[in-house]
RNA sequence: GGCUGAUUGGUCAAGCGGUUAAGACGCCGCCCUCUCACGGCGGAAACAGGGGUUCGAUUCCCCUAUCAGCUGCCA
């Protein structure tokens, strides 16, 4: 068996949004389950539209996430150029479409805007419809050479007939089958000279060697006339895959404005790059087991597309949080604080052991900046109410809580060892003392020291980053405050 | 409008003629506990509708509905 050969043609007009990251992922798991290449492609003959540096946002994002093309334009593998802009240089789509021409299976096409606009027929939904009549298939090849060597603009259109069927087979969706008479003779070469995507894409996918044309379903319904031209060519038609779509929570395509579309954007709102992947991964795929988390390599190995849904899916930042959550807390330590560092050095400017303040947090933040919530008390103490003293569960109340922030506060005064374990041995011997429960001493405590109603630590853990000095003022502040009330 | 495709809980999804219709997220409850979280246990929640085919349909066929995509000298 020959080996697979897929590509991420994806053309350079912004940021890599989740649908086309999903794209070049599967792209990626298709080649490297089986052991085959993967290639990057540019497809920049839409000059209108190119954006400068969507380019290198392209490498960057495979880069990232570890989707490492075989060959692409930094990587010859023989098969270059790898930027369309620059194979048109070579020539290659004037000729396939010339050579097209000679065979009756496309033409010269000179109507200009005014023609094509009569003969838009109807309006719907603000788009104007349009089949061109086939007006300049039937030129002479005098007529047609005339017009050349006037140097008038033309196109170059894919002659399809009016009669019989186009069928053309998908990996997943099966056979689908159109009428010929349905589909409009698309234009091939551009009066810029530039192919269009249409015609590139075959072009390019057989020059290149691809096996594998895995790609969105918004092609699925135009698939027949890529059908047309390989056969045209009596080029062998490659294996379609086409992939469901990608929707917002209303269901509609995922646009840049929902502000989390783009890996880019992902990463900035806190995700950690494997969770985005993996998320991704599961987005239209389901593995024959139950599993859930996958690293890349464990992706390849289980990847089969065959197991790719049909239906859309909704893109549910939601369980992604979850799911980045579960890569955070089981990321090493050491990892996790080197990314968390810079967000806790935003919330909190004194001088507090931020690897402990880490520790802390590490299972009680789905993203990095739910850091910024969870700490925020130690660097100032929040303004509360009395009532936060009062809790159904610890049989607290303001006027027990007043109690035994009182007794507790001389021995906190006395107390030298502000570790943790230390002071957990101290309040817990007066507990014990007292005679009553762990919660009864530790909520109004941990409410003095806190402000909070819920922190990411117990009272006496709260007290060790926090250290004597400044415990003490926090607890003698309750007091206050109780005594006020 | 036409064409093409899709349709299992709120969401991701398993299922591929006979099942008590998995699992996950989210939600709710309980346990654990120095609050919250983590962790553990449990719960509510679905085959779009109607016809066929069949001994038997979530699974196959048809119709309807809904949604989406295409209908560009955009990809």
């Amino acid at each position: 068996m020959t080996k697979i050969r897929t590509r991420y043609a994806p053309s350079p007009t912004g940021k890599m949004h989740v649908g086309n990251l999903r794209s070049a992922l599967y792209e990626f798991l298709v080649a490297k389950h089986d052991g085959g290449d993967f290639m990057l492609r540019i497809e920049d003959t839409d000059q209108e539209r190119y954006v400068e540096g969507a380019t290198e946002i392209i490498y960057r994002t495979l880069e990232k996430t570890g989707l490492i093309h075989d060959e692409g334009p930094d990587k010859d593998g023989g098969y270059g150029p790898y930027v369309q802009s620059e194979r048109m240089q070579t020539g290659i789509y004037m000729k396939y479409a010339k050579e097209l021409v000679e065979k009756g299976e496309a033409y010269y096409c000179f109507c200009d805007k005014e023609r094509l606009s009569s003969l838009k027929t109807e309006i719907v939904e603000g788009k104007e419809i349009m089949i061109y009549d086939k007006h300049c298939l039937s030129l002479s090849k005098e007529e047609v050479e005339a017009n050349l060597a006037e140097g008038k603009s033309f196109v170059i259109r894919q002659n399809i007939p009016n009669e019989g069927t186009t069928t053309f087979h998908d990996e997943l969706y099966g056979d689908i089958t159109v009428e010929n008479a349905e589909l409009d003779d698309m234009i091939l070469i551009k009066s810029d000279g530039y192919p269009t995507y249409n015609f590139a894409n075959v072009v390019d996918d057989h020059t290149m060697n691809i096996t594998h044309v895995v790609r969105g379903n918004e092609y699925l319904s135009s698939s027949p006339k890529y059908v047309r031209l390989y056969d045209a060519f009596g080029w062998e038609v490659p294996v379609y895959i086409h992939l469901p779509l990608i929707t917002d929570e209303n269901h509609k395509k995922l646009s840049k404005r929902s502000g989390h579309s783009s890996f880019e954007d992902l990463i900035e709102q806190g995700f950690v790059t494997e969770a985005i992947v993996n998320y991704v991964a599961l987005l239209g795929w389901s593995p024959e087991d139950n599993c859930e988390i996958f690293t890349l390599d464990e992706l390849i190995k289980n990847f089969d597309y065959r197991r790719i849904s049909k239906s859309p899916a909704v893109f549910d930042i939601v369980k992604l949080r979850w799911m980045n959550s579960e890569y955070l807390k089981a990321m090493d330590f050491d990892t996790f604080y080197e990314m968390a560092e810079p967000y806790l050095k935003k919330a909190l400017t004194k001088n507090f052991d931020l690897k402990k303040i880490a520790a802390m947090v590490k299972t009680r933040i789905e993203v990095f900046p739910d850091i910024a919530e969870h700490v925020d008390f130690f660097e100032a103490l929040p303004e509360y109410d009395v009532a936060m003293y009062t809790h159904k569960k610890m049989k607290t109340d303001a006027a027990s809580s007043l109690e035994v922030l009182k007794e507790v506060l001389p021995i906190l005064e006395a107390q030298e060892d502000y570790s943790n374990d230390g002071l957990y041995q101290a309040l817990v011997k007066y507990v014990e003392e007292k005679g009553c429960k762990n919660g009864y001493v530790m909520w109004p405590i941990r409410t003095a020291v806190s402000g909070k109603q819920m922190t990411p630590a117990g009272a006496t853990e709260i007290m060790e980053v926090l250290g004597k000095e400044e415990s003490l003022s926090r607890i003698r502040k309750g007091i206050a405050l109780l005594e006020n009330a």
